[in-house]
RNA sequence: UGGGGUAUCGCCAAGUGGUAAGGCAACGGAUUCUGAUUCCGUCAUCCGCAGGUUCGAAUCCUGCUACCCUAGCCA
């Protein structure tokens, strides 16, 4: 069954047998920069489109613009693809075909239909005419066969200067379509290409190179972003004039992914890696996969997401709530809780004996009782949260204040009897009770209590930084995007001991505080630190 | 409209002439050794607007309106 327009029209074409039983996909990036969740979008659909009609899908660098592309960037996006999960059939380079692409543009020259040009970059703006106005035919438009090829033969040796000549399409310079006013297919740049070395010093333009590259693939259904719409005739004519593929490629348009406080330019994105807004392209507060997958998103919540947004043509902005909803809602089934403690208050059990000491369980996943449990220390001195307590409580507060009881997750019932302050004000430590009846598996059910809280043995209590983060980019009273000024947050945390034992990129569920991973560059058992994946939803305020 | 697109709940999004799916968010209520989870319930008489065709329209026709893209030797 078909789950979005494009799928539509791939079963129509199957079911005319237009492409046969063949169905192929690409996903084309220009290595310039680090993929985003936006370019996720566009790889779960190729390559999900192709898996799902029995295809292929290919991964292939766009990479027809030496001066703007860099190797640097190939690694990341080949491990971010197979991050998301995805295999490519083959991993290409457009820069591959250069050669057939160059016979294609002799081809259209000996039709006819592709010119060698000497106007100037200026010029050519000029005499391509305006929205609203036709264009003027460029004085060179009418030379010989001969003359173009023997003019074009002479780009390739190197004979003129960067801007110096372009090649042309012959189209229509009255054309509405500012696209089609005899589009400049090839250029000259005498710059060192990371493929081919200087074996070519020109290069053929995006909308003329894309085709062909989809063509000598065999790809059938290339699907990239609304903006290509205008492109789409051009794409049609090119494949049309060169004319050695009898069932072309097809280009399909979808609307790219926006989401709500979220920053998708590259330009911007790269702009604050290297003002120092951000620590760099991995930064967990990124929106790229690199920062997405140190943040401790799963791959498997990524890919749910593309599939629940859907894929359309009118322009949209996801909530980044509905994202981080497939995050939690991936994490909760497969992660284990630990009891960290944030803004750590010290709790003094009064008629718990000194130097004593026993073990609790604790469920590793209530959710999931398979992942078994783990013991924690109880003794006299413990630390709780610091929002756990309060000394005035409001209406409906139901966790620690003085005179109340509550249940200790994994030990006892306790009650607050009394508590003392710093001269500054703030709590420095709680004192209360515990009932031994009310241990935890005992089966007591001599009374209830409405609030359950964590704590941490004091004396073997880890010391973490807990490190959380807030939007890039917030709306502000007028509804415009500005940039948020305090993205991250670093608290000095105690954990429980067994928290020692991360790994790297292990990820937990701090018990009420959210999900977290260990951080890849900078945890260790000595100094562990801790990302915050995703918080939990809370109804309480 | 120069041309090309898009308009369905706060946010995504199905629907393609037979009388408005689903997800997120929100809001009630139940359960809970995480105010989490789970669970149950509420949430578009209406599909940008105005006409028309039809027994019947979000879906067809006409005319408007709003927003997006487009004048790189970038992709």
């Amino acid at each position: 069954m078909a789950d979005n327009f494009i799928h539509d029209i791939i079963e129509k074409d199957l079911e005319s047998k237009k492409y046969g039983e063949k169905v192929c996909t690409r996903f084309p990036p220009e290595p310039n920069g680090y993929l985003h969740i936006g370019h996720a979008k566009s790889i779960c659909l190729n390559f999900s489109t192709a898996a799902k009609y029995g295809g292929k899908c290919n991964l292939r660098y766009d990479d027809t613009n030496p001066v703007k592309e860099d190797v640097e960037y190939v690694d990341s996006i080949e491990e971010d693809v197979k991050w998301l999960g995805f295999q490519w059939d083959k991993r290409l380079w457009a820069s591959d075909y250069f050669d057939q692409m160059y016979e294609a543009a002799v081809e259209l020259i000996k039709k006819g239909k592709a010119f060698v040009c000497d106007l100037s970059g200026e010029q050519i703006k000029e005499y391509r005419g305006t929205l609203k106005e036709p264009g003027k035919e460029s004085p060179y438009r009418n030379r010989s066969v001969e003359e173009n090829l023997k003019l074009f033969e002479e780009m390739k040796e190197g004979k003129y200067g960067d801007g110096e000549k372009v090649l042309r399409a012959k189209i229509d310079m009255s054309s509405p379509n500012i696209n089609m006013r005899d589009p400049i297919i090839y250029r000259i740049a005498h710059a060192p290409h990371h493929n081919t070395g200087d074996k070519w010093c020109i290069y053929p333009m995006y909308d003329f190179a894309h085709p062909i590259e989809d063509a000598i693939e065999g790809i059938t259904h290339s699907i990239c972003t609304l903006e290509f719409e205008d492109h789409r005739p051009l794409y049609d004519w090119v494949l049309k004039e060169v004319g050695w593929w009898p069932e072309p490629p097809q280009q399909i348009e979808f609307a790219r992914l926006n989401l709500t406080n979220t920053v998708m330019s590259k330009r911007y994105l790269k702009a604050m890696v290297e003002d120092g807004t951000v620590e760099g392209w991995d930064d967990p507060r990124m929106p790229t996969i690199a920062g997405i997958r140190r943040r401790g998103y799963t791959p498997e919540a990524v890919r749910t997401f593309c599939e629940t947004i859907g894929v359309a043509k009118s322009n949209s902005t996801v909530d980044i709530a509905q994202l981080e909803h497939c995050v939690r809602e991936d994490l909760k089934g497969k992660v284990e809780s630990r009891n960290v403690i944030f803004n750590p208050v010290k709790v003094i059990i009064t008629n718990y004996p000194e130097g004593q000491s026993e073990l609790c369980d604790i469920d590793n996943n209530a959710q999931v009782p398979e992942m078994g449990t783990r013991q924690v220390t109880f003794s006299r001195e413990l630390w709780i949260d610091g929002a756990d307590f309060m000394e005035e409580p409001p209406k409906k507060y139901f966790r620690l204040f003085p005179g109340n009881e509550v249940r200790l997750k994994g030990a006892y019932f306790i009650t607050c009897t009394d508590f003392v302050k710093n001269e500054d004000g703030s709590i420095k430590e709680i004192h209360c009770t515990y009932d031994p009846e009310t241990r935890s598996g005992s089966g007591f059910e001599g009374r209830k209590v409405k609030g359950t809280i964590h704590f941490v043995d004091a004396k073997n209590a880890v010391p973490v930084t807990i490190r959380q983060y807030e939007y890039l980019l917030k709306e502000d009273e007028k509804g415009e995007m500005v940039k948020n000024d305090e993205t991250i947050h670093v608290l000095k945390a105690y954990g429980e001991a067994s928290i020692k034992d991360a790994k790297p990129g292990e990820r937990f569920q701090f018990f009420r505080h959210g999900y977290f991973v260990a951080d890849s560059k900078l945890h260790t058992a000595q100094e562990p630190v801790f990302n915050e994946i995703v918080g939990l939803k809370s109804s309480w305020k």
